[in-house]
Formats: C-alpha cells, structure tokens, sequence
DNA sequence: ACAGTGACAAGTC
DNA sequence: AGACTTGCCACTG
C-alpha cells in the first residue's frame, strides 16, 4: 500500500488553485500545499498526475523562472505552449516571475484548508 | 539499513 | 549570465 495519495493529493489540490496566466515554483507550491522542503516531490507527483484531470501543470516551473525541462524538449515546447495560450510570456526557456509569479492573497490561503 | 535518485533551491565564483 | 557546489529529504530498490 502507499498512502503517498495524500501528499499526492495536496500537491494536486494546490496546482489547481494557480490562477490562469500566472506561475508558481516547485518550492512555493510544496510550502502551501502544507510539505515544506518538498519541491523535489512536487515535482515527481505531477509527473504521476493522470493526464486525463484537468492539472495546470505547466504553471509550475523553477523558482528562477525557468522551465523544469530541457530547452526545446518536446516537453519544454508543449509547456511553453500552453503557458503563451494564456498570456504567458516564455522567452529562453523561462517566464518572468517579477511579471507572472503567483502571490495568493489571503482569501486564497484561507481556501486551501485541507 | 543503506545508497542512489530527483519536473528543486540558494549560495558562490 | 552561466556553471558548479551544497543542502535538501522522501522515495525506491
């Protein structure tokens, strides 16, 4: 058995509050989703996460802005892709956080009571 | 138990 | 800016 669903989950429950048009990194992502020092699982989690659920994955890159994967990765493209379709800026494999970054306001905190 | 791994992060040069 | 080093800590075999 593995009950890593939960963290799983937490991670998941947490991607989808990312608004459209914005980014969050590895590590933000873990401290809201309550598994500080956690990047490195958010990251393995995603790649599990069904593709069939509707999970903005590709809102979450590197604290520097950069994308998790390999400049001109068929991966890399796909997610520059989907970030451009919603305004997203992608300019050498990374996004401006200064401009894109996720800041929650605290009625986003509150909601992410698990 | 233990060593290797990872869609990371922060610091140093 | 780019390359490298260290810290990180749960997961995996």
């Amino acid at each position: 058995m593995h009950n890593e669903l939960s963290k799983a989950q937490k991670v998941w429950l947490t991607v989808q509050k990312i608004p459209i048009g914005k980014v969050a990194s590895y590590g933000q992502i873990a401290d809201l989703a309550g598994l500080p020092g956690r990047a490195r699982l958010v990251g393995k989690v995603l790649g599990q996460a069904p593709d069939n659920m509707k999970l903005p994955w590709y809102r979450v890159l590197r604290s520097s802005g950069q994308l998790a994967f390999e400049a001109g990765s068929p991966q890399a493209e796909k997610q520059k892709g989907l970030l451009q379709e919603e305004g997203v800026v992608v300019l050498k494999n990374r996004v401006k956080i200064s401009q894109f970054g996720w800041q929650p306001n605290l009625g986003e905190l509150l909601e992410m009571q698990f």
